[in-house]
DNA sequence: GTCTATATCAAGATAGAC
DNA sequence: GTCTATCTTGATATAGAC
């Protein structure tokens, strides 16, 4: 019987783990007692520690995906709905996940091909807000805003309160409208007044 | 003899490591045998392995401080003058420091902690971009660009080529120089030419 | 096919010799 | 201050039991 509950179960248990202890941390003994197998039988399954981690990513990112997909029912019509929900999506993380992430991400460590997934991630944001508009600087500055302060987050790096960080993703909603707003006219120029608040 | 050298002896050859292979695969070994010494004797001067790290970090941080001086000095008067310069001293970092910098915030991943001193930095780098002009959400986006490219670059997230690149760091000082016009509530003192994009 | 138990090997850390 | 010898832990590899 290939029980398909073991895997997702030993991931489950991985999650865990990280999430307590940070991937750095995380020993292939502690994963497979708290999944409840042993050792050999979770290399069975993820056959090197860096398996198990490259799983754990690409879970986290398509979670990351779904949270997306779900806000993205929930904004109004617009050329750039798919970029406010992902900022949407992004600031409503909790710090379980955060945690996780920043985790992930710094596990990387042990071998950039382990941020693949992310780059190519990034590459697939930064072209999509590439494509829309004429100032493609401003759109890769609304994209660095948004992904920067994702990381700096993740990392920890953000010295922001909540009321900050409120008010920081409210600004960058309103500047993906204006962008938006923007680019919609066709003979406006994307500089400087329409940016003033 | 307390022979100052060779706790800096052994502190190039860490970082030479570093650079060469990243922080994941250094091992004391490999760090002792470049710095011609025995495992006990590095591990005398640095009694962790973290504490090595700590140290490159450290050491990562004052040489970039000391490249923004530089960059200060040629940068026109201006209110803001210091953080175009932190802009330029980031844009012109070289891909060996680069990846020593990348290699360092990810060995970060054994211990949060190993993060305080770059924690500090942003806070300083933000408080700096809060305390001039109205508009602080304006001033949080540009620390956020600018930190935001940084560590992407950092961690090779960055899709951009070169020339690309520069684009972008033009527009940030363009944006710097915008904001810090609107602070004045003056003519705005825009330093022509290397602002154009 | 799925797992347990056990073996191996690398690397961080310690103790004490010099 | 520095070295050698040794301990320990954790990542893999292997041998088979069910």
């Amino acid at each position: 019987m290939p029980r398909r509950n073991a895997r997702e179960r030993m991931l489950q248990a991985a999650q865990a783990v990280v999430t307590r202890i940070g991937a750095a941390h995380m020993t292939l003994d502690h994963v497979s007692a708290t999944a409840g197998v042993s050792k050999g039988g979770l290399l069975y399954h993820f056959p090197t520690k860096e398996a198990l981690i490259q799983a754990l990513i690409e879970n986290y990112i398509a979670n990351f995906h779904v949270a997306i997909s779900r806000e993205l029912a929930r904004q109004p019509k617009g050329t750039l709905r798919e970029i406010k929900a992902h900022i949407v999506a992004g600031a409503k993380r909790d710090a379980k996940t955060r945690r996780l992430g920043a985790a992930l991400l710094l596990a990387a460590a042990h071998d950039p091909k382990l941020l693949a997934p992310a780059r190519m991630e990034f590459k697939r944001v930064f072209r999509r807000y590439d494509g829309v508009g004429k100032n493609s600087e401003r759109a890769a500055e609304i994209a660095l805003v948004c992904d920067g302060l994702h990381i700096l987050e993740l990392l920890g790096l953000m010295p922001y309160d909540n009321r900050r960080r409120a008010k920081m993703i409210r600004h960058m909603l309103r500047l993906v409208d204006i962008y938006e707003g923007d680019s919609a006219k066709s003979g406006g120029t994307c500089d400087g007044p329409s940016l003033k608040a």
